[in-house]
RNA sequence: GCGGAAGUGCCAGAGUCUGGAAAAUGGGAAGGACUCAAAAUCCUUUGGCUUAGUGCCUACGCAGGUUCAAAUCCUGUCUUCCGCACCA
């Protein structure tokens, strides 16, 4: 349909075969490192949603490498992974082949966007050449004491058939499948991310160049909080009950004690007692609900006495002891104080099972009365019913010294708290990498040899639909010890895939490299990331992996630098009748279809331009029209310059100058959308321009055009580059912009010239001029530009006055009505020359009849005339 | 509940930091030029009223406030979207 397509592809193999975009990691040149977050190679090709979002990177790209730096900007695939796996039992292929076919789908698509990657620096995480280094990386936080086996409640994804991160539920479902997720209590591979939550927290501070939203995103999932332990003591025995709280003013108040029902002593302390079967029955009950429906706001609290007691180490009272449903196991010790005159939850479990209430905060002006209480007081006041050390003081203030004093009588300590979790890492899947352990009888879990690596991933396997296949494959399992030499059997397990994600920029810098994950070399010269672009649902997944490993590897003497992303920028979403687009929603635009139609330039100005980057947009099918039909206008320009011989280039050369600095500025702050939007005013100027500009100028200027446009339309610039230049223009210099040059006056002259083609309208209307074939304009000498900016900056009322004391000297009195709007408009400005305008009215066809105007104003302002005589003469 | 972002014309969306012209740019719609005709291109119009004079009124979620002047600053409020969510 369009002419354009033949040309993007003739290009887009130009710069294929060529190697156009391959960069060098020994550049003389200023390096930046331009990376998107790498895809997951799906089977369904990409539609205008990722689309828009590769394009996002291009551009950036592309604007840094005409800005003279070395750009990495590679592009690889997360190729491992459960849907891979799903789809392939779904249509009996190999995981591998299918993956296989994606990539090189979606490799073709990229390139059919145009998008400027050095290919050769591919990576695929399913090849051995990359999971080898995963394996290796394990075997480094093994032997750094960041990996732990060990038994602890895990989310269980039934219909994906493994267990998940804590990052990967999503409100209580698989982040992938959506089928609700179950808490079970299983043995399992973790990575010990919680040694690095203080540092991922403080790091944050520092992360300046991401957005606000995702740096809260990270500091509310580390969740750190500053509290106290304290011991209570059971009673009848020597033990201690560890709680943690974060308000020890309220430790006077405490009336029961609460563990979660599955903390490991529960049953310990009602073995043998009458409480014992009721205890297990409740623990049974309790943990066949999900972790999420047990821990809704609004969950009704359930519990039960145990038979024992504790005493509070402040005032020695004795307390009995509660399990209960909302109480967490893996959150503080698992155990809670419970002070329900000062906590809402421990409120409405009191009153349910009927314990006391203890106020022990008291509101300034008043005092609480535990009978009639409805709620729990949770807000400032004066401590009450406590030590006399601290009764009458604000109770948040007396936390530090109540915190003290706890210390000093050895009943509790300082203590910080995160609900960060250890991230866990193992998955009872088959495709993905192997984890390089082995367990022997005698020596327990050893890791494997360095040397023996990798450990591959068997291809041939039988693909049930239920469990890991690898159990079932003999020669992988079967194993030797590598300390014993015994026969040994080898873990099955594979990792979680964000361990994979976890690295790959690091391997970018050098994919080829053989002797280790990385070149230490290249990733000195291109770390850390200068620009990130990615979506914002993985504030907490791979963007908190990502950072843990970095400092993690830092320590381990490997990196020198603490944070992987200098920048982050998240895109926004494309939706389309009132979803997000996706297969599952079925309201997928192809890409390949929009690309056929309208080419790639068409469909790459229209996702930028539709609104800012991170904004979510609708997608609508008229819009992609209208920018088809602006690349026709930019096209139809490549021959004006040979009709130009005027000598009149100020207006064009501060046109350009100031497209250039616009479009730059723009770019750098990701607003697309407005240099865009710069880009099609010029055009509209440029298409304007009459015989009055010189073809030297006027070459020159649209060749700098050119290369400001290509990063948002690369194809049809390189096209008409090639008219004006030699080389690719994708490889050439940005413009460098020249701010004298760039006349204001001038801009506003115009602004003021367009305005006046409108009045000019107005008056033939109003003098009712049918068929005018010829006007001339002349705007006196007199009359300075200094006016109308004058006029620009009084007020609409002050300006209302003036025109009241407006004097005419006009002879048509229908013309003089015209005069306040006239000057409302800005008329009577000056030009420093005579400007003749000729109306080009109906296209070609000029005015014919010629009109006199003249005005004058004079200002009563402190009785002074202005000082100026302002005359416009239409003639 | 907590936290974040946002609410502008028929639609999408600028402008808000640095207060000053019914408010960019696209789209849609109407009229016109060119054409045998269409597409493309170009010009004009597009808040309301209107005695047609650029005259009046009304506008940037809603309600107030500051100012000669507010879409823009301040206060309150409503709505939408997105994160987190019994974390002791």
């Amino acid at each position: 349909m369009n002419k354009f397509r033949d040309f993007e592809k003739k290009w887009q193999e130009k710069w294929k075969k060529y190697k156009v975009f391959k960069v060098d990691n020994s550049s003389k040149k200023k390096k930046f490192y331009n990376l998107e977050m790498f895809p997951y190679p799906s089977g369904e090709g990409l539609h205008m949603g990722h689309s828009r979002n590769y394009a996002i990177g291009d551009v950036f790209a592309r604007y840094k490498r005409l800005n003279g730096f070395n750009v990495l900007y590679p592009m690889g695939f997360d190729a491992f992974g459960l849907p891979a796996e799903n789809a392939a039992i779904k249509t009996k292929t190999h995981p591998k082949e299918y993956t296989e076919k994606s990539i090189k789908n979606f490799i073709s698509q990229l390139n059919a966007l145009g998008n400027s990657y050095d290919w050769d620096r591919l990576v695929k995480t399913c090849s051995v050449d990359y999971y080898k280094w995963n394996q290796w990386l394990f075997l480094k936080f093994f032997n750094a004491g960041l990996i732990e086996r060990k038994k602890a409640p895990v989310n269980w994804c039934n219909s994906c058939g493994t267990v998940l991160a804590n990052e990967q539920v999503e409100d209580g479902e698989c982040w992938r499948c959506h089928n609700k997720v179950e808490l079970k209590l299983l043995e399992q591979w973790f990575l010990k991310i919680t040694k690095y939550a203080d540092e991922l927290l403080h790091g944050i501070k520092d992360l300046e160049g991401w957005p606000e939203k995702i740096r809260l995103m990270q500091e509310n999932w580390i969740g750190r909080s500053e509290g106290t332990l304290v011991d209570f003591k059971l009673k009848d025995t020597d033990e201690k009950i560890q709680v943690f709280t974060t308000r020890p003013d309220t430790l006077w108040g405490v009336t029961y004690i609460v563990y979660a029902p599955e903390h490991e002593r529960v049953l310990e302390m009602v073995k043998g007692t009458e409480y014992e079967s009721k205890v297990k029955k409740f623990i049974d009950k309790v943990s066949l609900e999900d972790r999420y429906s047990r821990t809704a706001e609004d969950k009704e609290k359930e519990g039960m006495f145990i038979g024992k007691y504790a005493f509070n180490p402040v005032n020695n009272e004795i307390i009995p002891i509660y399990i209960a449903n909302f109480v967490l196991a893996d959150y503080g010790t698992g155990v809670v104080m419970a002070v329900p005159a000062h906590d809402q939850r421990d409120f409405e479990f009191a009153k349910k099972y009927d314990i006391p209430i203890k106020v022990v905060i008291d509101p300034e002006d008043y005092s609480l009365d535990p009978e009639k209480m409805i709620r729990a007081y949770v807000d400032k006041g004066k401590i009450v019913n406590s030590d006399e050390k601290f009764n009458g003081s604000t109770n948040f203030e007396s936390i530090p010294g109540i915190n003290m004093y706890l210390e000093e009588m050895k009943y509790g300590k300082r203590e910080i708290q995160y609900k960060l979790r250890d991230w866990l890492i193992s998955r009872q899947r088959y495709w993905g990498t192997p984890i390089p352990m082995i367990n022997c009888k005698e020596c327990g879990y050893i890791p494997v040899n360095e040397g023996d690596l990798p450990i591959k991933l068997p291809l041939s396997v039988k693909f049930s639909g239920k469990g890991n296949p690898l159990l079932g494959v003999k020669d992988f399992v079967e194993a030797q010890c590598p300390k014993c030499g015994k026969v040994a059997k080898r873990e099955t397990d594979t990792m979680d895939t964000f361990f994979d994600s976890s690295w790959y920029f690091l391997r970018y810098c050098s994919s080829d490299f053989k002797n280790g994950a990385f070149e230490e070399k290249s990733v000195k010269y291109w770390m850390p990331v200068d620009q990130y672009i990615g979506g914002a649902e993985h504030a907490v997944l791979h963007l908190l992996y990502a950072r843990f490993f970095v400092k993690a590897l830092r320590d381990m003497g490997f990196l020198n630098f603490s944070e992987p992303f200098l920048k982050l920028f998240t895109q926004g979403v494309v939706y389309k009748d009132g979803n997000k687009m996706s297969k599952s929603a079925g309201n997928i635009v192809s890409q390949d279809e929009m690309i056929e139609k309208y080419g790639v330039d068409s469909v790459r100005i229209f996702l930028l331009g539709l609104a800012h980057p991170s904004k979510t947009v609708e997608w609508n099918d008229e819009g992609i029209e209208a920018s088809f039909r602006f690349l026709n206008r930019v096209y139809g320009l490549k021959d004006k310059a040979k009709s130009n011989s005027g000598f009149y280039d100020k207006h064009l050369t501060s046109k350009i100058n100031k497209l250039i600095k616009e479009v730059g500025e723009n770019i750098e702050k990701f607003n697309y959308n407005i240099a865009l939007i710069k880009v099609m005013e010029f055009v509209n100027y440029l298409s304007k321009v009459k015989r009055d500009v010189s073809s030297k100028v006027f070459e020159d200027s649209f060749k700098k055009f050119l290369i400001v446009f290509s990063v948002f339309a690369p194809h049809i610039c390189e096209e008409l580059y090639e008219y004006h230049d030699e080389g690719y223009i994708s490889l050439s210099d940005w413009p460098k912009y020249d701010k004298s040059k760039i006349d204001e006056k001038l801009e506003r002259e115009d602004e003021f010239i367009s305005d006046v083609v409108g009045d000019v309208h107005a008056v033939l209307k109003l003098v009712k001029v049918d068929n005018p074939k010829k006007l001339k304009l002349y705007i006196a000498d007199k009359w300075k530009y200094e006016v109308y900016e004058k006029f620009k900056k009084l007020n609409t009322r002050f300006i209302r006055e003036i025109m009241k004391e407006v004097m005419i000297k006009g002879k048509e009195k229908d013309i003089s009505k015209l005069v306040p709007m006239l000057i409302k408009k800005g008329v009577g400005v000056i030009l420093d020359r005579d400007v003749e305008i000729k109306l080009l009215k109906n296209n070609q066809r000029l005015l014919e009849k010629e009109f006199k105007l003249e005005i004058e104003i004079i200002e009563e302002d402190n009785g002074k005339a202005l000082p100026f005589k302002p005359a416009i003469l239409v003639e």
